[in-house]
DNA sequence: GTTGATGCAAAGGCTTTGCAACTAA
DNA sequence: TTAGTTGCAAAGCCTTTGCATCAAC
């Protein structure tokens, strides 16, 4: 089951690569602090931040091997959207992803009551055979108008 | 696999399509047949399925068009998967996935508990300003050791 | 100096699209 | 007949990869 923290700061993150092997590239750092800043972002989109804030050098191939790379080793969590794309999330306590069809944007939607909820009940029934990893709640929505409710 | 409420049938499939003003195609038939049999696939599965079955004669692009525009009517449920690829899924009430990491599977977790009471909470519980079209509860899972067989 | 990381461009895999030919109603 | 569908092939899009170069350690 999961564990109930939230995504390392720059300090942290600078230990946690160096206990792996890994080098704390400009690169690194620079799409690491994206990632705090916006909270989960799809590649594309963290690579426009680093580029808007100049952080650090970097091309997009870069950013996706880094996201994907330390969502490997637990930093981030990825969360394919129902558009077919890939995000990744800073926060890995469990909480719940609201996506947002017309304007596809993801949203986390904090919800302690939910979460914890889940994350016992999963605990408790686990499928047969199986240990979970991870629990994704994932609302898919669309705005609401001001006129009647359904 | 077991279904309290299914997806619709081949009659209610056939009613279904001429009151959205859709044709009957032998193609649609086809892919709601696997669909049917196979409870949740990729386009890819089901285009396999129906080769194997021998049910009509298609193509990939048309199968891919099928699934999404018979998702877009509500018949099948649109669910991307973590290694980023695209399922659907006939059976369109609230339930679990569970997804296979190693083996690129989805599978239905039945639990009518979690599920019903995943679906009331939300209903009072949406985000502001969003309407909830789809609550997907997606476990992302590895076998536990002591099992062999599916 | 080593070893791993980045940049670049190209390839990859899944999915969608445009258009002509076709067919269910 | 005719509006909607399929087939085909090509394009699209996001993402990954191979390899030479570069930099953190």
């Amino acid at each position: 089951m999961r564990r109930t923290r939230t995504a390392p700061d720059m300090e942290s993150f600078r230990s946690i690569l160096k206990s792996k092997g890994l080098k704390a590239t400009p690169q690194r750092i620079a799409v690491h602090a994206a990632m705090l800043a916006l909270g989960h972002a799809s590649a594309d989109l963290v690579y426009e931040h680093i580029k808007k804030e100049d952080t650090a050098e970097v091309t997009v191939a870069s950013v996706y091997n880094i996201l994907s790379g330390l969502s490997a080793i637990g930093i981030y969590r990825r969360i394919p959207t129902s558009d077919n794309r890939v995000w990744y999330d800073a926060i890995t306590r469990t909480h719940l992803h609201v996506f947002d069809r017309k304007r596809s944007e993801l949203k986390d939607l904090v919800d302690e009551d939910f979460s914890a909820m889940a994350a016992a009940y999963f605990k408790d029934h686990a499928p047969k055979g199986y240990k979970v990893d991870e629990i994704d709640i994932h609302l898919v929505c669309h705005r609401s108008r001001n006129t009647k409710k359904q």
